[in-house]
RNA sequence: GUCCCCUUCGUCUAGCCCGGUCCAGGACACCACCCUUUCACGGUGAGAACGCGGGUUCGAAUCCCGCAGGGGACGCCA
């Protein structure tokens, strides 16, 4: 059997859509798992839009997730150009090869396709107007997901504009053919329209490709599927606030299709070994960011430091949070490292570590409130800084010891003493390991907020 | 209205093709408990599903039919 060519063919709109990654995805996969060509398409014959900034949008999404293309923009190939605004004349020829075969007609200013059967009037209930239809014969679809199909194309239907430009059934068929696509797939929403393909491809004397229809991704809440302008739609989105991209992508991976045992986790490698159409489900599925949170955080724990390290700095800087530009590297490694753990995201990071890099840092009023209901927190801490004046701070373990031993000799638990001295040293009842917080806090810096909220009292 | 697709816990799903091993397994979420230095992580446990109705069969989540529900398409958008 010949080489796979799958493509995926956006359109730029400006938003890069989590279905259209999960196509793409899907498109990606099973090229690599037969060692196929993923070819990259524009679909950009509506020329209204702004183009070039749209189409760094579906550049910089597709790298970001992994996805690189073997053809389209950019990197070439031997059945280019890839943009259909630059592909008209491969249009007018092939919409010459119709109108010669009688296939093709005009009306209204628009070119239409002709189907070929006995014709007849009938009043459209849903367009309110009479429509004429055409006595025409199933159009049979062997779909790799869905399997056995059938639908009748029974309307003739525009394929060029009165404005002279070219309808997606039409440029798409062409490109398939003239790109030698293999395989179409691509979302549910496209099963109707394949009919009128099938009649494309047919009239044009070419073969029909193999097609697999995966589910469509459904809106979090409420009925429909989901689009641009739901929550959690757009890729750049979660770009944007520090998603690990193999994360988004697993969890894509895993909306519709699954390893057929209980993993979920996976190195996409191991994805990829595995993928394959039949395996994908037939039926829609939920969006849920809570498992997509879940997934992020499984990817987040196990990152090494250097890349969260990086991770970190990146959404440092897009946020423009001061620790961004942070001079003391090392500093701001520790800080990093000790959080690593402990977080959910990236996106909590500032707020998270804030006062690692300020003095004047508020102290969260709640958690004050918890830390006075015991004894004399400030006792407690007197007796802390007496012993911090002179411990280790090398050391994790061997400060916690001192404290224990502290509170030990006192009557108290390590937490009564936690407590007040993490409300002293970062105005919060949560964070890293306290003593951990201490190394890197420093001896003098722990000492002088513990000093100074004994001092305001 | 017409056509097409789909239907297992709240959600993602395994099982369905090749009926008995399924009083249905895993994961997320939720709840409880444990671990613990706060917060997380982790561990243990609980609740939670075969849409409904007919058939076929000794036996159906699994096969067949109907219904209902959900989704999609019906554009000189892609």
């Amino acid at each position: 059997m010949s080489q796979v060519r799958v493509r995926f063919a956006p359109s730029p709109t400006g938003f890069f859509h989590i279905g259209s990654a999960r196509t793409a995805l899907f498109n990606w996969l099973y090229a690599r798992h037969t060692g196929g060509v993923f070819v990259l398409r524009i679909e950009d014959t509506d020329k209204e839009r702004n183009s070039e900034q749209f189409l760094n949008v579906i550049y910089d999404s597709l790298t970001w997730l992994g996805m690189n293309w073997d053809e389209g923009p950019k990197v070439g190939g031997d059945y280019g150009p890839y943009r259909q605004s630059e592909r008209t004349d491969l249009y007018k020829a092939y919409l010459q090869k119709l109108l010669d075969a009688g296939r093709a007609y005009e009306k209204d200013g628009a070119i239409w396709f002709k189907l070929l059967g006995e014709r007849y009037e009938v009043f459209d209930d849903h367009r309110k107007k009479m429509v004429t239809k055409v006595k025409n014969t199933p159009a049979v679809i062997e779909d790799h997901i869905r399997g056995h199909v059938e639908r009748t194309e029974d309307e003739d239907f525009v394929i060029v504009r009165s404005d002279g430009n070219p309808v997606f059934h039409f440029v798409n068929v062409v490109d398939d053919i003239a790109m030698k696509i293999t395989h179409v797939i691509r979302g549910e929403d496209h099963l109707s329209n394949t009919s009128k393909h099938v009649e494309l491809f047919k009239a044009f004397g070419a073969p029909v490709p193999e097609y697999a229809h995966i589910p469509l991704i459904l809106k979090q809440d409420g009925p429909g599927k989901m689009s641009k302008r739901d929550k959690g739609a757009l890729i750049e989105e979660y770009q944007q606030r520090g998603f690990l991209p193999e994360a988004l992508v697993n969890f894509l991976c895993l909306l519709g299709w699954n390893p057929k045992d209980d993993r979920e986790k996976m190195p996409i490698e191991e994805v990829i070994r595995l993928f394959d159409l039949p395996g994908v489900n037939q039926s829609n599925a939920r969006f849920d960011e809570k498992k997509l949170a879940h997934m992020n955080l499984a990817y987040l724990l196990e990152l090494p430091l250097d890349r969260f390290v990086e991770q970190a700095r990146a959404y440092f800087t897009r946020q423009g949070t001061f620790a961004a530009g942070w001079p003391d590297a090392a500093y701001l490694r520790e800080v990093l490292a000790i959080s690593q753990p402990k977080i959910k995201g990236i996106d909590e990071l500032p707020a998270y570590t804030a006062y690692f890099f300020t003095e004047d840092f508020p102290i969260d009023a709640k958690a004050r409130e918890k830390v006075f209901k015991k004894g004399d927190p400030f006792a407690r801490l007197r007796e802390l800084a007496t012993l911090l004046a002179t411990a280790d701070f090398s050391s994790d373990t061997g400060l916690e010891e001192a404290i224990k031993q502290l509170a030990e000799k006192n009557g108290f638990g390590f937490g009564d003493y936690q407590a007040i001295a993490r409300l002293a040293v970062s105005g919060t009842n949560v964070g890293p390991s306290l003593t951990a917080m201490f190394r890197v806090m420093g001896r003098e810096r722990t000492l002088a907020r513990i000093e100074r909220m004994l001092a305001a009292g």
